[in-house]
DNA sequence: GGCGATACTGAACGCCCGGTCATTTACTGA
DNA sequence: TCAGTAAATGACCGGGCGTTCAGTATCGCC
């Protein structure tokens, strides 16, 4: 009986010795150079192996996106957790804040995610794994549109629809990191991502507050 | 002396005829799937002819994405001009709308800007075409901190630095046209493209006008 | 009419790579 | 000890494709 939770426990290992050769691969390397035969040479085993464990190279990529989304939410989650009690505007920069710092930590998995949206993979990966990967983007949205609500709800923001205007927010922040990743760009702007990020953050929190209906008035 | 005209000739349009077939190949297939006996099939012309006018598959792109952005400039460009003496206000909005028009209207060119954002070139094209393409990008970005300026001016927009501002809102619009581009995202968000620009322009406007210093005061 | 120049052709080259499967190796339980 | 099984191997397959270049066709001028 042992013996075959030991095996169990052995193909666990092994498994994940080939994602994280493929997690050194890709990152260094970009999502497409490195090929199966690299990853294999990484993970010390034969390419013949990998298949065992994964069904493609799509698939390995699949893995890793949905660790990396993972490690997003729990970020959120975490500056969250540790802004219950404050302001609902203060809660939108923790978030924010949180999504910044995954950008600098994490380049590369922010990265697949992205490659991800655009539809690098979508065809060819196991619908299952696709679902998966929609409902954590889904959750991250809704940590978001929740905050929104508390907001409207004690009345700091001015918004007739936290979902949208949550939608809004994430593309900002989102749009200013793409931006940002150039170094071209920061030449172009004359400033830092850190900067442009909190300039952006300052920018939509001050429309929050006013509110987007009756632009005049109060 | 005629015959060498009309030989330039000939060879201009040969040219044309060659970037023609490419653009309808890659608008259609994407970026990477078209193979070079692809464009020449659709060009009616050997593969051959294709390097006696282009040096290579990236340097036609190059040159599709040189033409995306003369168009994204010219509209906006246009757009500005209709709106020279109405407000600041105005005249965003109007390049705003500008913008979304040609996504809308031109989506491909829109992808490929964002592919060579993403640095899919960079390399392996010429270092002249490459500071062509960071010039028009410029010129685009120069148009809306121009008329955050103007804003400032006229004391329409209350933000200390104008060329921040526009990369906020650069930034913004570009990421609602990244994030609504997938359908997925229409139906996690349950409104439409348009619907989030809109309401994602407001709430940037709203947050212009009512400035990023001094929150709490006017 | 023929010669040089210019334009064009497409077979061939060189290289890359994801995925498969017949075979070998390692292990285990009787 | 050995048969049965699970795991691992890596040569091989089938395909793809950007780029080159020796050879061919076309044209215009003397």
């Amino acid at each position: 009986m042992s013996t075959a939770e030991r095996r169990a426990r052995e193909k666990a290992q092994r498994r994940r010795e080939i994602l994280d050769a493929a997690r050194k691969e890709f990152f260094e390397h970009g999502f497409s150079r490195p090929t199966m035969d690299d990853v294999a040479a990484r993970a010390e085993v034969s390419k013949g192996t990998i298949y065992l464990y994964f069904a493609s190279k799509e698939e390995i990529l699949a893995h890793l996106l949905l660790e990396g989304l993972d490690l997003l939410l729990s970020h959120m989650e975490a500056a969250l957790a540790a802004t219950l009690s404050a302001t609902a505007e203060a809660a939108l920069r923790a978030l924010a804040n949180a999504y910044l710092d995954f950008f600098q930590s994490h380049p590369s998995y922010f990265r697949l995610i992205m490659a991800f949206d655009r539809g690098r993979f979508g065809e060819s990966i196991p619908p299952e794994l696709f679902q998966q990967v929609l409902d954590e983007s889904l959750r991250g949205l809704t940590l978001v549109a929740r905050t929104i609500e508390a907001g409207q709800a004690s009345g700091e923001f001015r918004v007739d629809d936290a979902w949208q205007a949550a939608g809004s927010v994430w593309a900002a922040l989102n749009g200013v990191l793409v931006l940002m990743a150039h170094p071209l760009r920061q030449q172009m702007l004359k400033s830092d991502l850190q900067t442009m990020f909190q300039a952006t953050m300052d920018l939509v929190l001050s429309g929050l507050r006013a509110g987007t209906v009756d632009p005049a008035d109060g």
